[in-house]
DNA sequence: GCGATACGTTATGCCTCATAACAAACACGA
DNA sequence: TCGTGTTTGTTATGAGGCATAACGTATCGC
């Protein structure tokens, strides 16, 4: 044993403990990569297995049931979304907050339209079997999502680039702040722009449901881009966040 | 025979055709019931077989099979929507066109919230074996009940009361509006105003989707009420409605 | 009333979820 | 190196839903 300061390394991940942890992720993938195949969020364990070249009961080993997969898939989901916006801010420039915007509307829509599946699978009807657990993991794993979009306004906000809203009557209170459990926004936005940011994600949400789920398919792509643009420029207006000078 | 005049009335309904019209009612009425119970739109022949004192297999009488009694539930949706939005709005004064949008998104919202199972179904995911037929009853329902908030853009800018939006870079076109098959609007609307209905549309459809669907749960009901009517004062604000004075 | 039609039943086949019982592979210490 | 217990896979089995087939029975129109 040469490692004796073995002790801050979290449970060394044994082989069997990760050809596990591969198992699982195949079987994760997979299920997406049928879901995605089929247009559904209904994913049969025959089928998986059936690609996997295993038969079904052996998926009972890693999850208790069909729904313990899907908690598991939703929360992938959050976390996918969650770093696909991440991952399009990131590189920015921080003082560049309208660029920052935009680039991470745009990759929350191009997520929804590549994954609809998921997307539905996240923020839509929520699915038979499964019920969020209270404060389980796909609570965090949604928080951790959504705040990618709330750090706008909080950067905003600290710039001193964040103008009021266009609608000023407020009528989500900071109690109703504390209730979303994302604390660290009501101390740093003033009411009024934090309702402006629900409406905001509100506004996104909209077009990219009904975009994700065919009801803007009967426009020209190019048509659609522009209207999505166009779109969040006139969330950004209307919520007080900073807008490209053009 | 007394009524030789019989030929105007459109097909007399017979005994039989009564009976059989009432059976299919029952069975999407119960069909709608089981989903409202079980909070899902997968619905089991089984199930309402039962509730309706049958068995099974005799449903397929009514129904070729299960895609098919959704489709009919997706008509009934959309025409149960366009309904109530058109039920909201008919008493209003016709010159009153806040009043008239304030209802017709409230219509709008009150439905998804009272059957979020049947919202899904019309404007969530598509459901896997259903397939929108190309110009089928349900796309001739769809229109009809999105006509509902339409003909509100079109009688303000008929009545002079519509106001140029507040985004005015037109990415939409005339011929992008003529494929929405709505044709009677592009006539009447300036293309910035159909961009900016359809603008309205995401964002009524975006609150209403993510307060359906339990994403607003966390805010009280009270604080939600405000909330919305805020939105939708901003929508119409933005989109050139005539707006409440107040 | 009688023939045709519509309606409902039971019986059956196939598929999926899920569990049980069993077999092979592997990890690890004596 | 071998043996023992755990892990991971298999086949076998049962429950339940979709859908069809085959078969009575009520109802309608003439």
């Amino acid at each position: 044993m040469v490692a004796e300061l073995g002790s801050p390394l979290p449970a060394a991940p044994s082989r069997r403990e990760r050809a596990r942890q591969a198992t699982v992720d195949e079987i994760k993938a997979t299920a997406v990569d049928l879901m995605r195949e089929h247009a559904t969020t209904d994913v049969r364990f025959t089928d998986i297995a059936r690609v996997m070249g295993m038969t079904a009961p052996a998926l009972y080993r890693y999850f208790d049931d069909r729904d313990e997969l899907l908690s598991a898939l939703i929360v992938d989901g959050f976390d996918s979304l969650g770093a696909a916006v991440g991952d399009a801010v990131r590189p920015l420039d921080e003082a560049d907050l309208p660029a920052r915007w935009s680039a991470a509307s745009q990759a929350y829509r191009a997520w929804a339209s590549a994954e609809p599946q998921m997307f539905a699978l996240i923020l839509g009807m929520p699915v038979p079997g499964y019920q969020a657990p209270e404060e389980g993991p796909t609570t965090e794993a949604a928080k951790a999502a959504m705040s990618q979009l709330s750090s706008l306004f909080v950067a905003a906000a600290q710039r001193g680039e964040l103008r009021p809203p266009l609608i000023r009557e407020v009528s989500v209170s900071v109690a109703d702040c504390e209730k979303s459990k994302h604390d660290e926004l009501c101390d740093v936005l003033p009411p009024e722009s934090f309702q402006a940011m629900l409406q905001t994600w509100a506004m996104l949400h909209g077009f990219v449901s009904l975009e994700a789920y065919g009801h803007f398919d009967w426009m020209e792509p190019e048509a659609r881009d522009e209207l999505f643009r166009s779109h969040m420029r006139l969330a950004a207006t209307a919520s007080g966040l900073p807008v490209p000078p053009a």
